[in-house]
DNA sequence: TTAAATTTTTAGGTAAATCTAAAAATTTTT
DNA sequence: AAAAATTTTTAGATTTACCTAAAAATTTAA
């Protein structure tokens, strides 16, 4: 069993590690809003119990006990989320702080039921996959938005950024899962791109454009 | 902001001050699961911090401040007894511990929403009453089983035992809440009593019925 | 390939919530 | 109203998750 702490490493590191194989301890104290000193005495704390793998200086990875733990945390994070929005009428940028303390509830039964109760989605309000009550769930094939092509269609599926002030921004613009978009123009001048959406069109910048995951269904 | 422990040492206060007056540390040991001296040390945290009142060796009494809390706390235990049952299909006897984590969830809009997607219930699946968000709720005018008289009939509206066991053996002898009792005898030998359901006769120790809560309509 | 910069670890300490053992206060019994 | 029993508190430790400051290892730059 694992305390509150313990469970907020496993995840973070799970986290980075989806970017960068071997973890390193300022990476996560960066996260963890913590100091390296701290992450250094949990990481050995974690390695002792069989959760990571950690070589001095050289940062950690996540054990097969330790991924599947973490798995299981993100897991019950999403399916929070997919509650908060679509049975508690929360907005997708207002989630996340509270379901990052009900991902901490332990009760196999609870989540189980909740998944169900849901209709076992398979995505979270951000788009992001949920994985299965065995820890599996489909690799998503996303294409960042700024590196479609002039003329590309696609489909709004996902983000890369979690801040409310993005998703509140997205809303405004309409930008939201599930919209269909074509790029009809790509400004020179700094890099942004207008879109077109069903009912309008509109500008938006090179920044916002990284952040935005697009399902291609064909070019054009 | 008070701590997991801290509301947990309020919530034990609250409950045992609806028994006596003044709470005495050995009682909140029992129900705390711990030690007398670990208790003296939280009451004189929680009494610093103006949330109980305490006299050396004398107990304590929650101040305003601390009952409000309290009655917070049971507020959220109560309300996701009722999503778990309703909601997720959880048997009466299986909330208890899962509602302990989850009442210490701190988002008033949380609470908020839960209340209003329930339909704003007035009591728990044990019958106990939850507290509006304004902390107010209807003392109710229970009586226990055991002290009705031959003849006497009423419907079951509560318990005073959340033991799983009990609740289990209610659940097999069909005396759930709601529904309508008649004492038809109350055996000399032993104190048991015999009661008449709609569909069925049966017989219940004292000591079960010591533990079942009627809302008399009515004397026969 | 040293020197400088960065990253990571170690050493020693703090606060929260516990504990045990012993002392002090209160209550009950004789 | 003493003595005995019980309850409560104090004193001093322990564990968890932190911290700061300094030392050690690694990486980058000159």
């Amino acid at each position: 069993m694992q305390s509150y702490t313990e469970e907020n490493y496993l995840k973070t590191i799970y986290h980075l590690a989806e970017k960068t194989t071997n973890v390193q301890t300022n990476a996560i104290a960066e996260q963890m809003q913590t100091k390296p000193a701290s992450v250094t005495d949990m990481i050995k704390k974690l390695a002792d119990k069989g959760l990571v793998d950690y070589i001095k200086y050289q940062g950690v990875t996540l054990t097969e006990t330790g991924k599947n733990t973490a798995i299981d945390i993100v897991r019950k994070h999403r399916l929070w989320e997919v509650f908060l929005v679509n049975k508690l009428n929360f907005k997708w940028d207002e989630v996340h702080d509270v379901a990052e303390e009900l991902e901490h509830i332990k009760s196999i039964e609870l989540i189980e039921r909740l998944d169900e109760f849901l209709g076992f989605p398979k995505a979270d309000p951000h788009g992001d996959p949920i994985p299965d009550k065995n820890g599996r769930f489909a690799k998503t094939q996303f294409i960042k938005l700024i590196e479609l092509k002039m003329g590309d269609s696609g489909t709004i599926t996902g983000v890369s950024q979690h801040s409310s002030a993005f998703l509140k921004h997205l809303e405004k613009l309409g930008l939201t899962l599930g919209k269909q978009i074509h790029i009809s123009d790509i400004t020179d001048f700094d890099g942004s791109v207008e879109i077109r959406l069903s009912d309008k069109q509109i500008n938006i910048s090179r920044e916002v454009a990284k952040h935005i995951l697009i399902s291609s269904d064909g070019k054009n």
